[in-house]
DNA sequence: ACAGGTAACTCAAACGTTTTCGTGTTGAAA
DNA sequence: TTTCAACACGAAAACGTTTGAGTTACCTGT
């Protein structure tokens, strides 16, 4: 077992000083030919690399972000992971990765624990606790301390900061209209309680879209599912809730569902209930995840493109830290929605 | 913007030393009453932290472990993840992720990347590349330089590290055994190329359990794969083959599927010849992610409790990294499967 | 012979901590 | 008056780097 050697090993060894060490492995041209072959074959034999933390210490600058979402056994949280280490890999970042778990108390803990030098700068996606209860002063203490932030997707208008956002609204409108287009009367929405921005955004979107289409559904077509439903096991009780809704409202011919549990158990309830999709109804869901594709019949989607979004983030976070003018001029980029065409819609 | 305090300047501003000031803040009772008090107000008035990278520089650890598996947009990976954040929190660790992508040189740069100086130690799975090329030189590399290594799932056998695997086998056999209890006479395997070792278990199990019952199939009802299969778009490929695979085994009443994919493909393909499920046909897949269960119908799987997995290896390493005693006696340690009724079997 | 120059190094400070080993000032005992 | 704890604090080293500012020794030109 051959620990790590140092720069001071190495100068111990070959009888020089570690100043001249560290200039002969950086070719400095102050180190005569020799010595500098000598050291570096020396190096090289004992495979020396400088430590981090020391050039982490020394720089001020970590080279790793950290990363703090709600949760990660999520595909759309998991891609915009993989969209963010995949940019700061190539731009020779690491990313730490801190889960709240929809607590606010994790939320804040899980930053302290990093905004003591052990990363440059955050990117995050606040919990539901946090959007519940309103208290930012985790976030405003962070960037008041010089440390640069990116929100992504759960943003808060308040803090300033980059952030990076779905075009949940238009991503809506859209799914509105293609049900519009394929001949829907009665397009039905299945959401959230709205305290969560982006459900809210989409339900402005599907109103908006009836709107323009002069469409103004008899009853009131939105079911708010309690957000609890969720949950992992109950999902019987959601199923329910949908199934109630299904045959209050016979006439529903479409169904916008905010995410894709909605949508997927929309379709098993309309099974269920022997109601031919696309045929009597159309489904359509958001976020493109692993169910879409597979359910049969395959859903139709908002794609959020979360890969992008974690490019995306990770990039402004980067040039922000990388900027020479400490300038602090705050973006937000939106990120465009796609309709991804599948069997749920004719 | 009120940038970070540091004892420097705190001792400055007291007009006391630094080493005043970090023992009153550690209320060493070197120091009178009175200094601590006037250090410790002093401190949360600033809301002092001690900076976490000199902190790791002097004690040369940094209380972050490494994880580096190939995929992270996947059920099984972001659930070991996040059972290894779990523990990691709870006992004051931090968590750098890095992914391979199934790419043997990406495992190596990230592996590199953190092992001078950035961790305590690595859990890790192995990629595709890695198991293929049969290239093990950066693990035993890192192990030798003295940095514990943990192996979950994709393990190496000839890497002498703490491990923590799934019982592939007994899996399989469970698997199997239940549809023969279910009545099952011709039992079909849809499995990967097997250079994969938790494949090549599962086939052992299934074909062990097969002929415990002293069941001989007529012909080979196994099909393996090309994994490039899975690959994200090209499922007709998948559906093709595995479509083939039913009509040339006309007698098939059981499938096991040794993961999620292919067992929904293989549900998919069989309502397409319209094939009863469960009634004709039985079908159980590994892995018990969303897939499963809101398929329809639900798939009976062979969960592997990730979430766990990731537990125990954090436990592992974490124990290793703090243990006084410097003995390397490792440990494999094996997470017992359970198979989840639902509805694809009797 | 000597200022001046240059090649090849070494020193020391700095990043922010912790901790060991002093050291100076009391007050009290001898 | 001396001696010696006890007390309260400071200096310095160490972790591993980088880098600007010395410091040699030798050479050159006059």
């Amino acid at each position: 077992m051959k620990k790590k050697v140092t720069l001071k090993q190495i100068a111990k060894e070959l009888d020089v000083s570690i100043s001249t060490v560290s200039k002969a492995l950086k070719n400095s041209i102050e180190i005569s030919e020799d010595t500098r072959q000598k050291v570096q074959a020396f190096a090289k034999l004992y495979n020396y690399r400088p430590n981090n933390i020391a050039l982490s210490l020394k720089n001020r600058k970590t080279k790793t972000i950290g990363v703090i979402i709600p949760e990660i056994v999520h595909h759309f949280f998991s891609k915009v992971i993989s969209g963010i280490e995949k940019q700061a890999l190539s731009r020779g970042y690491n990313v730490i990765v801190g889960l709240s778990n929809e607590s606010f108390s994790n939320e804040v803990i899980n930053m302290e624990m990093l905004a003591n030098g052990s990363i440059d700068g955050f990117i995050l996606s606040v919990s539901k606790e946090t959007m519940l209860l309103q208290d930012y002063h985790h976030l405003t203490e962070t960037i008041n301390q010089g440390m640069p932030v990116v929100m992504f997707d759960r943003v808060i208008n308040e803090i300033n900061c980059d952030k990076v956002i779905v075009d949940d609204f238009e991503g809506a409108v859209k799914a509105t209209n293609k049900l519009i287009e394929n001949g829907c009367k009665n397009i039905g929405l299945i959401t959230t309680k709205d305290y969560i921005n982006v459900g809210k955004l989409r339900t402005q979107g599907y109103l908006k879209a009836l709107e323009d289409h002069e469409i103004f559904p008899e009853a009131d077509l939105i079911l708010k599912v309690d957000d609890e439903k969720l949950s992992e096991e109950n999902l019987e009780s959601l199923e329910k809730e949908i199934e109630s809704f299904f045959k209050a409202n016979k006439s529903l011919d479409g169904i916008i569902a905010v995410n894709e549990i909605y949508a997927i158990t929309a379709m098993k309830v309309a099974r269920k209930l022997k109601i031919k999709i696309p045929d009597s109804l159309q489904v359509i869901g958001f976020t493109d995840g692993v169910l879409s594709k597979h359910a049969v019949p395959s859903l139709t989607t908002v794609s959020q493109h979360a890969s992008k979004m974690g490019e995306k983030a990770a990039e402004l976070l980067i040039n922000n830290l990388e900027r020479e003018d400490e300038e602090d001029i705050f973006e937000t980029f939106t990120i465009q929605t796609d309709l991804i065409e599948r069997e749920s819609t004719k």
